[in-house]
DNA sequence: TTGAAAGCGTTACCAA
DNA sequence: TTGGTAACGCTTTCAA
């Protein structure tokens, strides 16, 4: 094992612990000479820092924990990769906890960023967290939220607009002619699902088109469900927005196994945008969300967070992605 | 920040540090009235162990980095995900690592486990990583390598028989009357894709079938020069056996934008197995992986190798997924 | 069964 | 600019 300490680095380069500390994290603060002639010296030896001594003694690391529901969800797994690189970048070593949507666990791992003296952590919620537990260490803790807006201005988020986001999906329907427009949810109880929920409805309203909102069975599998409802609508909506990519793609399968096609049948738009939906069979129409912002901002957020700035709450832009999921009603 | 240490806890239960230490640690060495007036004590003063300095002090942690190329593949996210579970049931926390497909932090995360203190290490390698890297750590650390054969016997392995898959997706195939069915690889250079291949070939020879490989433009989207090579073919292939999902998803994808359309103009199975099929269109027949034990397997492999066992090398089966992008020939 | 003391690898403060 | 000392929160001998 042979592992090299910094007394070994000391006392082969003829210097004392502290030195070489100081050759190490604060530079400035040595003679040139000596420095450089201490981190030769422990290249040699192959030496590098203990970030856990390290943290330990500063009472802060560098482990930034990114806590997600589900990787299994291609946005999430997006999104860590984006924040990953961010956080790299900068410095930090994500640690992604994926939490398979349990609170408990949630809170779990917030609380656990105390013992690993994270500078700070990044909660990217699906189903609804224990605010309680959020917040209380929210507090104490540093919390930034991705993708949900929080109750108290305290807690830092990025969020991306989704009224905004439904809106452009409305008028790109729209604009293709289609007046009887749909709403396909997805797991209920989601922050952002409600949010496109509401938005829905107030975007439907403000263009005269009457909502339609398809009921999925809360199952595995909300492809059937959906479609079925769409089915018997007495009048078929010819195009619908789905809450989210997946949902899409759990539609577009299901009509395909009923002989139904996307576009002819039926235009369906997603929402998230993943790469992924440009290998999709049609190529997936979706509002964009623009995930690589997401995760650098978070970061960022996060960086304020302990230079003691207020808390910020950025709202994101979402955009639309035509690719071929949808096309002009034709009558 | 209130930070409760277990020397807060001593003071408050009468009792010394290394009482306390024990009481968590190893609770047969403390008589049992005082272990429990400590825990209680303990849990008021909401109290608990720092892991940092436990791992400090006792020289080994639990946290156990799992480094994989890129969590957008859903492969992996599905393994990071069972992983994960497999690794939190027994005590572990998972530190999961992207690298990108770099050889170079590959390396830089497994030397990174030596001052994490991590007890072994699980590494998902795609493309070739730097194997003298790896090796060299891997004799002192402790490495387990997912789905990819090890030249050094001393590394534990986990993998799945792709000669059988091959076989698997073949003799499907066969059965449902085709007799000219290509391969279409993925990315070159990946391990799992070399060993697809050379499987696609051999199963070939045996059973008669003369092998044809489509060639894709080593580009972003491999879904257009696949689809273009299969169309120059004198003679086309009546169905595809593709080296993952991923690649699956995007021929079906390509063909379906040239109105062409799977499985009626061509059979396509993947290899992977990944939920995500499911909701494709059509939903997609499919070597799946055993991911979960995968995972799980990777996990005992670990401990065994602390425990100080020979190093074992596992070869899981795949199985056949049908679902509905393959179909009988029709002549 | 419990207490005392030393130490894991580092940094911060105070002297020199 | 450098060295010494104490401390971070815990575990592990060794005695009692």
């Amino acid at each position: 094992m042979a592992e090299v300490s910094i007394d070994d680095v000391a006392k082969a380069a003829g210097v004392h612990r502290s030195t070489v500390s100081r050759a190490f994290s604060k530079p400035d603060a040595v003679r040139a000479a000596t420095r450089e002639h201490v981190l030769r010296v422990a290249a040699e030896l192959g030496y590098s820092m203990n970030p856990l001594a390290q943290a330990l003694r500063r009472g802060s690391s560098n482990l930034v924990p990114l806590i997600v529901p589900d990787l299994t969800n291609p946005f999430f797994a997006e999104l860590a990769r984006t924040t990953a690189a961010a956080a790299e970048a900068r410095g930090y070593q994500l640690m992604l906890c994926i939490t398979d949507g349990d609170t408990g666990q949630t809170a779990d791992y917030v609380s656990a960023m105390h013992s690993m003296y994270s500078p700070f952590g990044i909660v990217a919620p699906s189903t609804r967290v224990n605010l309680e537990a959020l917040r209380r260490y929210a507090f104490q803790n540093r919390v930034v939220v991705i993708d949900r807006v929080e109750d108290d201005p305290a807690v830092p988020t990025v969020t991306v607009d989704s009224a905004r986001g439904v809106d452009l999906a409305l008028e790109h329907l729209l604009g293709l002619g289609h007046s009887n427009i749909a709403y396909a949810p997805g797991i209920v109880g989601t922050y952002t699902a409600q949010d496109r929920w509401d938005a829905y409805h107030h975007a439907a309203e403000r263009h005269a088109v009457p909502p339609v909102v398809l009921d999925a069975a809360p199952g595995a599998d909300p492809g059937p469900g959906l479609v079925d409802h769409w089915m018997r609508e007495p009048i078929r909506p010819t195009a619908v927005i789905a809450s989210n990519d997946l949902i899409a793609f759990a539609m577009i399968s299901e009509l395909g196994s009923r002989g139904l096609s996307v576009p002819a049948d039926l235009s369906v738009i997603g929402f998230d945008g993943l790469d992924l939906g440009a290998q999709f069979n049609p190529r997936l129409t979706s509002v964009r969300q623009p995930i690589t912002d997401l995760g650098r901002i978070a970061i960022e957020l996060g960086e304020g967070l302990i230079a003691g700035g207020p808390p910020d709450h950025v709202v994101l832009e979402p955009s639309l992605l035509i690719r071929s999921s949808t096309q002009e009603l034709r009558s």
